[in-house]
DNA sequence: GACAGATGAAGGA
DNA sequence: TCCTTCATCTGTC
């Protein structure tokens, strides 16, 4: 994959986030001061290579860019999220694509277990691979993946530290 | 092909 | 009720 990102910073009341895009739509997007490398990349001097500067930006990804800060802004105000930008999945598993799309249908202030998910696509032996889609979830928030919990109640695990996980569901009116 | 992982379930203390 | 162990499936290296 050759195409270049266009990165473009995304603030709010919780931070700067960084999102992504491709002439395809959103490809990635990032929690603010994470400290970790984004999924899907090999480093940060890797991705920092491929991105471009936030001039130049076609009209489309202007476009899908106010789509994600307002999408992101509403989740964040604990709304939903009236119009999402179409996200870019291409160089991802069939699999990942299943669980994701799954999670998208998990609606706000409701939560799923992992072994739900698994059964949800059809594969209900696939809890632990649900686990490791949603870690290698590159869209966090709008893809919902804070939304999956253990199926013992306990908040499970978060790409994008735990703490992140529980302001997204406590801003949803679900607390731990 | 081996290994790791954001789980789930069962069994024992 | 809590803890430990093991089975299971997929992705990554």
């Amino acid at each position: 994959m050759k195409t270049p990102l266009v990165e473009l910073p995304i603030s709010t009341c919780d931070g700067q986030f960084i999102a992504r895009y491709s002439e395809k739509g959103l490809a990635e997007l990032n929690f603010p001061s994470v400290g970790r490398a984004p999924v899907g990349s090999k480093s940060n001097e890797d991705r920092s290579s491929r991105a471009v500067k936030p001039t130049g930006i076609p009209a489309s990804i202007r476009r899908w860019h106010r789509a994600t800060t307002a999408a992101l802004k509403a989740v964040l105000a604990g709304r939903a999220a009236k119009t999402l930008p179409p996200l870019d999945w291409s160089g991802k598993t069939e699999f990942q694509k299943s669980v994701w799309r799954a999670l998208r249908k998990i609606h706000r202030g409701q939560t799923k277990s992992y072994g739900e998910i698994a059964r949800a696509i059809g594969k209900p032996k696939a809890v632990r691979a649900v686990g490791g889609a949603c870690g290698a979830n590159p869209i966090p928030v709008l893809v919902p993946c804070h939304r999956v919990l253990a199926a013992n109640g306990k908040i499970g695990g978060f790409s994008g530290r735990l703490g992140w996980k529980r302001k997204l569901l406590a801003k949803e009116g679900i607390n731990f």
